[in-house]
DNA sequence: GGCGTAATTAATGAATCGTTTAATTAAAAA
DNA sequence: TTTTTAATTAAACGATTCATTAATTACGCC
């Protein structure tokens, strides 16, 4: 399968970066269908054209090299996603900008739900404390603008009513490869500004006064 | 580790069955947090507190073991859901008891995501076409049904409807071991009620005819 | 143009994987 | 009670894992 012909020594024209680089694209790929222990070096290396050992050089080891995908690849995003939160003053267009973000960055949520969900690692706190504590927060408190301005109803529970938009928002894109078949839909960019335009309107008038 | 020294030789006064089932519990125990490839052999049997070798006395092999699994467990709760989703006329109804089987089976969850969402594996098919499309459909036509009886409104389009009810309804359980955290709830029967009236109240407020 | 260094590979080692076999004990059958 | 069968284990096997080392090639500097 991996049967390289090739004589060891350096490369000619070829910029070390690119191996390095070729071995986290490759990594980013697999790990977001895979866990880690279910990856072999191998497949990385097949998939990215060089010899396993070469993880070795740049990495030093397997475990270097998820690190580095996840300080390289993982953080830039979440930091983005932090931004978002942070910034944003409006409501809907917190959900967008999310939403969008995760519809173009498809390993994004497989990757959240491996190692943030399920993944009993150190990663999952990192991530609860440096980010969806905040991000919770930050929801909570926009809703609670919301709710004193009047656009919500009186009564509304910020907890439930943060849950529930980030599962409007998310669970579409967790769910993508069954959600696509099972509904007929493509998750495109069409796709996506519609669906912030029906959750964010679902959301409102769902939360909103109303009698009944 | 495994430091069992005990003889070889059947067991005194214990039925053959309770090594077979305690193999099954560990393996559903570990596969709903790992992947297949990530839990081993070694691991299941130390659980159960028998030898690797039992795997193949009983379930012949690994692969046969995760089939009993599926078979033995994952089947009967997807039947379950499949006669929720055909017998069930009420959606606040449909959605409560999909919510309080997910709740009370948290390993379910974990391995419809693992093995359907992300596992690019044969049982996705069968999930999709057994359960997802079927369950997907019915959803749609219950929509249906409430829309023309006027408590939807009428422009509602099934499918987004259908995806948002299931969103909301799904997400939570799925994304539990941060909701609980960066929410401060936890998955209980009163949070389970509470959550199944407040979901379907912000469905059909959300998607009621209104003016605007 | 020669030389040191950086990049890359093949070859190898130690550990662990799933699996198989043979031995051993208890239960069931005769 | 004796014999056969079922259940269980330890031990060993080959394959595959991640990691290491030594050899080889190209690039950059003087």
């Amino acid at each position: 399968m991996s049967q390289s012909i090739r004589r060891p020594g350096r490369r000619s024209g070829r910029p070390p970066e690119e191996s390095r680089q070729a071995l986290l694209d490759a990594a980013r790929d697999l790990f977001a269908r895979r866990e880690f222990a279910a990856v072999s070096l191998r497949q990385i290396a097949d998939r990215a054209g060089v010899n396993p050992a070469m993880v070795h050089y740049h990495f030093q080891g397997k475990e270097g090299l998820y690190l580095a995908l996840l300080e390289g690849q993982f953080m830039p995003l979440m930091a983005r996603l932090e931004q978002i939160s942070s910034e944003r003053s409006s409501l809907t267009d917190f959900v967008g900008a999310y939403v969008q973000m995760l519809a173009s960055n498809p390993w994004f949520p497989n990757l959240i739900v491996r190692e943030v969900l399920y993944g009993e690692t150190a990663l999952r706190e990192l991530f609860i404390e440096r980010f969806a504590a905040r991000a919770g927060a930050t929801l909570q408190r926009l809703i609670d603008t919301e709710r004193q301005a009047g656009r919500l109803r009186a009564n509304l529970d910020p907890a439930s009513a943060a849950l529930s938009l980030l599962s409007l928002a998310l669970f579409p894109f967790i769910a993508r490869p069954v959600a696509e078949r099972v509904f007929g839909i493509e998750m495109d960019e069409t796709f996506t500004a519609r669906w912030v335009e029906h959750a964010t309107r679902l959301f409102y008038e769902g939360a909103k006064e109303h009698d009944r």
